[in-house]
DNA sequence: ACTATTTCCTGGATGC
DNA sequence: TGCATCCAGGAAATAG
C-alpha cells in the first residue's frame, strides 16, 4: 500500500486536526439545515459516552445548524426545528479516535461492519458513525468546552507558556489534548522538524526560539494540510465518505530510514511514551 | 500537581 | 495455507 513517499497512514490517516477540520467542513456542506428524524444506536456502551437513551432524547427532531471543529472533535449543533441557528439547544460531539468516520450515504447503501450510529435525515439520507477500533465516542452535551488551547490561534507568548516548567519530553507534551486540542502523533513530529528539535527534549529546556519556531512550525504543517484536504472536499461523493483528503508529504512521520530532506541522513525512529517518534539526528538538536 | 505506564480495540502485516 | 503474534495510536485510567 504505501506508493512512493507516502505511507499508508496517507490512505487511511489517523484524523487530527487537519483531517477533522476537512471533515467537517465536508459534513457542514452536506447536511446543515438537514433534520434528524430518528436515530439508532448500536453496539452497546462502548463508543457511547453519554447514555444512549440521552443521545437519542437530543438529536432526535432537532435540526442540524451548524458542523464544525474543536480540537479533534467533531461539533454538531443542533437546534429545534422551528428555532434559529443562534441558540443551540445541545451540541453532539462525534471523537473519530482512531479509525471513526461519518458517513452521508442512501438508505440503500449496505451496513458497514461496526456501524453505531445511524441518523436518519429528512432529506432522505442517512449519517452513519462507522468506527472498527472503537475508539471514538458519541456524546450530547450543552456546550462543548475543548480540554486545550486551539493551536491555530493561540499566540506566540501563551503557547511559550504551555510548556513552561514541563520536565516531560516535548513530544508528549504536544500531544497533551490539555495543553493544546488537535496535535496528534503525526503533525508533533512534522512540527518538531521543522522547528529543529528532538523529540525527547524536555518540554522547558526550549529556548525561546525554539519555541517560536515550534509555533511557527507546528501552524504552517497544521495549515498546509487543512490546505491540501480542503480542495478535495469537492471530490466528496456521498457513500463513499472522507477517503482520500490527505496529501501532505511528511518530512519525518513514517519515513524510518529514509533520507532528510533537507540534509540526507537517514531520519530516526523511537519510542516516547509508547509512541513512535520520527526525526533527522542531524537537523534536530 | 505532574509524570509515566497501562489499557482499550481490531485489522493488517509479519513470521514460522 | 493457516495460525499466532505484533503493531498502530487517542485518551482515559491507574500508579508512582
Amino acid at each position: 500500500m504505501p506508493v512512493g513517499e507516502f505511507t499508508c497512514a496517507a490512505i487511511l490517516p489517523v484524523p487530527e486536526l487537519p483531517e477533522v477540520e476537512t471533515i467537517a467542513r465536508g459534513l457542514a456542506k452536506r447536511v446543515t439545515g438537514d433534520l434528524i428524524e430518528s436515530v439508532w444506536l448500536g453496539s452497546k456502551p462502548e463508543p457511547l459516552k453519554s447514555p444512549a437513551a440521552d443521545i437519542e432524547a437530543a438529536l432526535v427532531s432537532k435540526k442540524i445548524a451548524d458542523v464544525r471543529r474543536s480540537g479533534k472533535h467533531i461539533v454538531f449543533d443542533l437546534v429545534r426545528n422551528e428555532e434559529s441557528a443562534q441558540n443551540p439547544a445541545a451540541q453532539w460531539i462525534v471523537h473519530l479516535g482512531m479509525t471513526g468516520r461519518l458517513l452521508v450515504c442512501s438508505p440503500d447503501t449496505g451496513l458497514e461492519k461496526h456501524t453505531h450510529a445511524v441518523l436518519r435525515l429528512a432529506s432522505g439520507r442517512e449519517l452513519r458513525f462507522v468506527d472498527p477500533r472503537r475508539f471514538g465516542r458519541l456524546a450530547v452535551i450543552e456546550k462543548f468546552t475543548p480540554p486545550g488551547a486551539e493551536p491555530l490561534s493561540i499566540s506566540p507568548s501563551d503557547f511559550a507558556n504551555v510548556f513552561r516548567g514541563r520536565k516531560t519530553p516535548i513530544k508528549s507534551a504536544l500531544l497533551n489534548q490539555k495543553l493544546l486540542s488537535g496535535v496528534g502523533n503525526i503533525y508533533a513530529d512534522e512540527a518538531l522538524y521543522r522547528a529543529k528539535v528532538r523529540p525527547r527534549r524536555r518540554a522547558a529546556s526550549l529556548s525561546a526560539d525554539e519555541l517560536r519556531l515550534l509555533h511557527k512550525g507546528l501552524k504552517q504543517v497544521l495549515q498546509e494540510a487543512i490546505r491540501l484536504g480542503g480542495s478535495s472536499i469537492s471530490d466528496y461523493v456521498d457513500s463513499e465518505g472522507q477517503e482520500g483528503f490527505f496529501q501532505l508529504k511528511h518530512r519525518v512521520y513514517g519515513r524510518e530510514g529514509k533520507p532528510c530532506r533537507r540534509c540526507g541522513t537517514p531520519i530516526k525512529r523511537i519510542v516516547i511514551a509508547g509512541r513512535s517518534s520520527h526525526y533527522c539526528p542531524k537537523c534536530q538538536r
